[in-house]
DNA sequence: CGCACGCATCTACCATACAAGATTGAGGAA
DNA sequence: TTCCTCAATCTTGTATGGTAGATGCGTGCG
């Protein structure tokens, strides 16, 4: 497989290997299990060793590589256990979100509107891509209404294990169910109602559970053996 | 200050600087707000650039450090607001855990029980290190009886940014109090009371926040200026 | 035939040299 | 005095060569 030349930007050269490399992994352009090498990915993108090795130990930090030293680089199979452990982490963090942004909703009702509108404009375009990022967006715009966003960027980090269980699922997943889910916790955010927007959020969540042992089953080596 | 060899291991070059370096910043031997270069940290440790490159660029991703290109890289000064958050995931998701585990006691009780004796022993012998670590085996240990030890571990990443403010308030804190509370929460686990498990979870948690305002008083420039 | 040894050949790790942006301070002009 | 210019000298970023450990395969011995 051939790839692109990275285009020349501001940032430095380790960082746009870095993007280039995790884009490739979450959309499965490189599989779990795969091995590369630094000599292998520099070759790829013209670039020397020194920064694919930076990019390498930023990415095993993240949980994508597996680096075993004087053996090989591999990209990290999906540990089953860790995505059921990253959703916990995930909904801990967005239930005590909601909580506080349903205790003292001041204009959320307005702004999650506004964003819900957005969704449905996207889902009926059928613009899988502009949903994906609106939805996306209206979580983190919960986290912000809570005034912890930086929480959300932890979430962000190790979103992406499940971002990749996400892209194997592409497609079955209805924006329109979602949609109607958004509604839900808007609706009780507006009516300050904590037990319900949480009880809703916890929903929410739970729904994309039952996707996982589907696509274990659907493409088995991508994930980690249990042990 | 001169520091001395790292002891000969098994690990990587790069992966001791890390732990020497991480030792350093949390006890605050090298202070917030420090300029190191690479350089610098490679003469004092005896070894070239780059694995003292490849520490920073770890360390940096957890929050430790600020790399500015071509500039220099400083200890990151401590962001109240980042210590907010923190403390916001760790609630977040202790809380989560404590309801878990008190849903399902199983062989909770006695495991916590355990734990609690060695803390009044270390704490009758004025172990203050030893308490801290049985604290801090309290938690994780709750974390595995809930079966999310991985949780644990994102906790224990961002647990640096507190255990440096933990720090600068060593010998505040009253382990007796302490004790008292995981006898509050232990029992509440060992009744299956959720609910009652969570508050005092909470109210554990909360203790610790007084302490914040204080110490940025007493140590300002140290903190990132509120912006 | 089966097994152990050794060598060719991978890998990531580390050291060193060079490149390029950023800072600082000295020195000269207005 | 004040301000601008520029060069010395910091910093991190990148490239490359050599080193040591791990792997796999072929060979030769039992």
């Amino acid at each position: 497989m051939t790839v692109g030349e990275l285009e020349a930007s501001e940032e430095t050269m380790a960082l746009r290997v870095v993007g280039a490399l995790r884009d490739e992994i979450v959309t499965m352009a490189l599989k779990p299990g795969d091995v590369i090498s630094e000599s292998d990915i520099a070759g790829r993108y013209g670039v020397s060793r020194q920064p694919v090795r930076e990019a390498f130990i930023r990415l095993a930090q993240q949980g994508l590589l597996l680096i075993r030293p004087k053996r090989a680089t591999i990209v990290k199979k999906i540990s089953p256990d860790g995505v059921r452990q990253s959703r916990f982490i995930r909904e801990s963090i967005e239930v005590e979100i909601i909580r506080r942004v349903a205790a003292r909703p001041g204009d959320a009702e307005a702004v999650l509107a506004e964003l819900i509108a957005g969704q449905e404009t996207a889902s009926a375009a059928d613009d899988n891509l502009g949903f994906h990022a609106l939805d996306e967006l209206f979580h983190r715009t919960l986290a912000r209404l809570a005034g912890v966003e930086y929480a959300w960027q932890l979430i962000d980090d190790h979103k992406m294990q499940l971002d990749r269980v996400r892209f194997l699922t592409l497609g079955v997943s209805s924006s329109q169910r979602a949609i109607a889910e958004h509604k839900e916790i808007a609706a009780a955010v507006a009516a300050g109602d904590s037990a319900g927007a949480e009880a809703a959020m916890r929903a929410h969540l739970a729904r994309a559970e039952v996707l996982l042992s589907q696509t274990i089953a659907d493409h088995p080596d991508y994930f980690e053996p249990v042990h």
